[in-house]
This record gives C-alpha cells, sequence and structure tokens, in this order.
DNA sequence: ATGGATGACGAAAACCGTTTTCAATATCGA
DNA sequence: TCGATATTGAAAACGGTTTTCGTCATCCAT
C-alpha cells in the first residue's frame, strides 16, 4: 500500500512539467497564451495538497496583485478541462484543486481536528468496490471515499487555523 | 448484503413514528409545535429517496402554498439535530435529506445516467476502511463512498430529468 | 514589424443555494 | 385569557462561483 504521508515534495521539475502540458494544452485548444495564465498555473503547481481558490489567489496575488477572482477561476477550469488538475468537493462548501499525481487514483483521510487531507489508496478497497459495482450491475465511472476523523497528530496538533472549517463539513 | 435497490415503502407507520418522534424532540427541546413544521415533516416521511429541499417544498405547497423556504430549510435543520435525518451532498452543489432508515448506516451508487441513487452496505468494505485507518493511526468518525456510474436500467431509462443535473455532480 | 480580429482580463454585478433579519403572528404556560 | 416568547414569511444578506461588459493583450495574416 502507499504511504498516507504522501506530501509531494515541490519539484522544480514536477511543475514545469506540468506549465508546459499545459502550454500544449493552451494551443490545442486555440487559445491564447497570457501572463496571467502564466502565472496562476505556475504558482498553482507549485503550491502542495488540496488548494482552495482563495489560497492560490492569494499566492497569486504575491506575483501580480492585479489578478482576480475571476481569472484564477477560469483557469483553474482550464486546468481541470485540461485533466491536470481534479476539483474536489470535502463539503465544507469550497472546491478545492488538486494536481493530478502519478497515483492513477487515491482516496482521502481529513482530519477534522486540525483540518489536514492524507492521501491513501488499497487495491483490495477499489476491487471490493467493483465486486459490488459488478453484483448489482452498476457499472463505475469514478468513485469517491473521504474517511473523517481524527490523524495521529491531532492531539498535540497546534494546526488549529481550519479547526471550525474542518469540523463543519457534512 | 442488503439489496441495493432498496426502495423504502412509504408506509404510514414508518411516517406516524417518525412524526411522533419528532413531536418529542421539538417537546423535549422546549420548542413550538406548529402547523408549518407538522406539514413539513409529515411530508418529508412520505416521501422517498434523497429529498431536495426544493423537491419537499414543492409538495409542501400543496399542503399549504404560504410555507416558504425559510420554514422549510429551518424544519430540515431540526430533523438533522433531532437525528430523525441526514444531510448528504453528492457534489451537484445543492443538499439532499434523507429519513434514517433501520440501516444504520449505507453507502451510495449514484447513476449519472438516469440521476437515480441506490443504497447500499458491505461489512467487509466497513472493515476494511477501518483496517486501513488503523495502520495509519486515524480514527474514523464518519466516511462516505460513493460510486457514480450507470445503473443496469440506464441503457433503457426514459427517466432523463435529473441527467443534467446528476452529470455535472464532481 | 503592424494591424486588426478575436480572446482574455478585471471589476463589478449577477447567480444560486442557503441563512438571517425583522415585523407580524402563533403558541403555550401561568 | 394574557403575555412572554418562539415561529413565521418576505425579503435582504451571504458566500462561493459565474457572468457581463468595456478595455486590453495576443497572435495570425499581412
Amino acid at each position: 500500500m502507499a504511504p498516507v504521508h504522501q506530501k509531494k515534495e515541490v519539484e522544480e521539475s514536477y511543475a514545469k512539467e506540468k506549465e508546459a502540458a499545459f502550454a500544449e494544452f493552451i494551443q490545442r485548444r486555440g487559445l491564447k497564451t497570457t501572463r496571467q495564465r502564466n502565472t496562476i498555473v505556475a504558482t498553482f503547481f507549485r503550491m502542495r495538497g488540496h488548494v482552495s481558490v482563495e489560497e492560490l489567489l492569494k499566492e497569486v496575488k504575491k506575483v501580480n496583485p492585479r489578478i482576480g477572482y475571476a481569472t484564477v477561476y477560469r483557469t483553474l477550469h482550464l486546468l481541470v478541462e485540461s485533466k491536470l488538475v481534479e476539483e474536489r468537493r470535502f463539503g465544507d462548501g469550497l472546491a478545492r484543486y488538486e494536481g493530478h499525481s502519478d497515483v492513477e487514483h487515491h482516496d482521502h483521510m481529513i482530519c477534522l481536528e486540525c483540518g489536514e487531507i492524507f492521501e491513501f489508496f488499497n487495491p483490495r478497497l477499489e476491487a471490493l468496490q467493483e465486486k459490488l459495482a459488478e453484483e448489482n450491475n452498476f457499472k463505475i465511472f469514478r468513485h469517491r471515499l473521504e474517511l473523517y476523523g481524527a490523524c495521529k497528530d491531532s492531539q498535540a496538533c497546534t494546526n488549529r487555523k481550519r479547526k471550525q472549517q474542518a469540523a463543519s463539513g457534512s
């Protein structure tokens, strides 16, 4: 099983690769390359984890304060369309975006104490889901599994900034 | 395993029982019994499946057209607080409410073709999740598993009214 | 390179589901 | 029955997201 604490190293090469792939997508679509989009995409792929629009905009504004919500939203949609990024919703009412990792698919453990989000993957779990679906003649296109609870660090955890937010999730 | 097509019969006794439990909750809380709340609760427990606010309001208005969104929302919150009802979000951006069935917990298969939502439960799946969490010192408070795909009827399915809506879910 | 058609930008308004406000009304214990 | 207090409903507010619209940037044809 893949380790749960799969915190990506923010590798320059990773970001560069993604930027190139996005540039290619933009061209394939006949869209225009703009400074704003480049800034947003470059910033996004240098952030780790499950990024909200607000978090991303905050970082983006450090580079170019004139960029606003609209462009960030629009660029994120393009990133999703390009399949370089996935949109996730964890029930706190705001979308989070996540760069495709090398792992094809993974599920999430969400700590309600500190707001940390861990990723995991287990083939037996996947197989069992597939089996259950088959038994009911259901064809799975995609699925989502989220475990909400407390991580091992949460007792000593001091990262409380997102506690209320996380705890209010469905 | 419980059958997936677990469409509850709309039993009068079921609704009556829930209404009584809600009345008890209202008293325990020192709240007031009102005609509107009674109407909303009675209507809700006579609907099947995963009810949205709009769907519920539409039915409620057939009984009392003067009842508005605010009261429906407020009453649904009370129903959730009373533990008689659970709130679900399937990623299409609107909340759905579901009366507690006898089954303690269940997961969902959501047909993206016809919008039908099936319930299922599998102990091995639950156990496996628990095992994976334990391996990572994670304590699960609750979880959510949703399989999005196509149900066996979806090829011949003519119930397309919710297709766009369902397909737009995350 | 230059011009111009066409995208893209950004601020602000619109949107949509949900929550809150507030004045009027209903409930229920004294 | 009265009166304190909860509840109601219409409308406004809210928060995240999307759209509008006038201006500006990109990039292809020249």
